[in-house]
DNA sequence: GATGAATGAGAGTTCATTCAT
DNA sequence: GATGAATGAACTCTCATTCAT
């Protein structure tokens, strides 16, 4: 028998979910969110939720993780119109730069997203996970533009790419848990003499 | 009539406890580390523990952060043996490069303090706690040695002391917050880049 | 969507609830009676249960006094087919004096009843729930009988009906109390003794 | 081996112990007052306090019923001087008139005897305990009374003078049972009220 | 004798998940 | 499909009693 509700209708409700979810998260953090603070917050019912999620670390996964690739695709697009690399690194700085910590949603999913990193010492699937997307998606992306600014003498030659791309997000993890674990945290200032100093270093 | 143990015996038995504690909420996080498995990991009974502990909450609170002040005043000792501002940081930047997270026990206290930290947006008591501890022990220490660094010539006068002072613990906590969220990281590489750079940035 | 189950359906579990619970502080007291033994006693899982209870301190407020209020309503429908207030008087000692206190129910409700009464001492809003209660019920409904029938002559002008409502309900508490924690007590005897002499007494 | 203490010294600390445990359980209850509390109240340790009972209801048992047989010779004492029965009811009456029940401690003392007599209905120790002393100490008292009183021509000889006995004590018990539970009980006009009723009564 | 640290069974309460309706 | 009442294992914390010192 054909489905009675369309595919694309039950993506919406998933989604619908995952973000009254991750509201929830935010708010107490996973432990502390129950399944029926979600049910409140997002207005289905508690049975409706399960036919939709397996279970409640499922509907964290997802949630977590659900922006992540199509922010990367836009990003990755936008890098495409600049041809020097100096200039691509610091498009990625400035779109960090652009995020507003004071926004609580934003902090929000921030502060979810550390916490679900910090799993990933006691889970291996998120351990996996995670160590899969940062290579292919973060690391990856800097030392492809380290290597082409390399190439093209833009950027010293004696540096280790992969070093440097690890070095990068090491940057911008560290100004991200500062200004989330501290709503009074310099966090564009200290981002931006984080910037100048990669960028001088590069050179 | 004099106690029937000593306060020094009840010292190292708070200490026992603390330590098999954290290796709990390092194993399992403090949510899902349970008093059972304190019991368990430490070898008392859970009366015990509750005689030296009013709560799991005191107990995290305390196992947390029962080392960092005692560790601020040896490397403040270390500190004054070096005039040099440069040489100070520099100085600093090594102690956390000598952390090794190989080490089971120096990476669980890593894991769980920056989880402490995390809860820090949703507990009024860790976030104030945190917020004092970090500007004392922490933000000071580097604004003073760039301050007396501008005033004797050796760092740039135009930077801000305060910013640099959290860009540079910006610059640990990123560092951190990787190789913990990721064995693999290449800490020590990734480190002392950062080192190089805000050591340039300096001068 | 219509709720699953009615509203009747929910009430009724509630009732199934309390009177196990009843059952359960008249056997052991509120403080030795454990949720466990409600579970058994009910049949009911313990979740159940604190779906329709917050907490066995709620549970025990409401199960001693869920019926006082509708008993309250039979009796004064009763009284007001009684012209003379000596007769209204006389019927309430009657309405007393039919109570069974060998049925072992009825003595549990009494012993729980005054249990609670006792913890009104330590618990604010024990205090002023009964105390409200006590004036609006039963003392008030004294009073006016007793001024009704000094307006009518009926009985003796000089007596403060405020003190003799105070003075009623303590002759019933009395023995009350006395057959509650002495199954021997002369119930009956007594209280028509009493009755007598307050009888006697308005006139 | 001779004791080291003497009988008396023991006697006094008992005393001691006993009088502090009552302020618990006046304070907080039996099942909530704590041995930890008694300890603190009463300045023994904990080791001390099982030296000289066997558990916390044994001090419960001694505690709260440690004053009545004394208490009762000085009544019967003064009893003697009074030659009329009528006199000598009045007497006792007057002797409750003159409890001071706004005083904290007057007050707690009855509470924890309140709640000692409902606890019988569970404990077949503490019942029949309390029904002999009741019968050999109070109902005694009054039925002797009566019957003297009687056989002078002074109270009436239809009277049961065991029935009289039990509704003088429920009289007791009533006016008691509501101070006890209601501060703002009208005592001394309730009981007053109750004498007089009682005396006309009698002949 | 005196002490109070240690014990551990047992308390009230929570909550992810299920499944009869 | 949708609902939310029901489940019960598992949680944190308590406290009367013991016993090594």
């Amino acid at each position: 028998m054909a489905p009675v509700v369309s595919e694309d209708y039950k993506m919406r409700k998933k989604q619908e979910i995952l973000s009254s979810a991750l509201i929830c998260f935010a708010k107490k953090g996973y432990q502390q969110a129950t399944m029926d603070d979600i049910v409140e917050q997002s207005g289905f019912s508690k049975g409706a939720i399960y036919n939709y999620f397996r279970s409640k670390d499922e509907i964290y996964f997802e949630a977590v993780n659900e922006n992540t690739s199509s922010l990367q695709g836009v990003v990755k697009e936008q890098l495409k119109q600049l041809p020097a690399s100096i200039d691509r690194v610091s498009f990625l700085f400035d779109t960090y730069l652009s995020n507003n910590h004071e926004d609580q949603t934003e902090r929000a999913l921030f502060q979810v997203y550390y916490e679900f990193r910090l799993q990933s010492s006691r889970d291996e699937k998120i351990a996996s996970f995670l160590k899969k997307r940062r290579q292919d998606l973060f690391i990856n992306l800097i030392r492809d533009i380290v290597t082409d600014g390399q190439s093209r003498g833009e950027i010293r030659a004696d540096l280790d790419a992969d070093i440097l791309a690890h070095t990068f997000w090491g940057l911008i993890d560290g100004a991200s848990i500062c200004v989330v674990t501290d709503p009074d945290y310099p966090y564009k200032a200290a981002l931006t003499q984080m910037k100048q100093m990669f960028l001088d270093y590069l050179s």
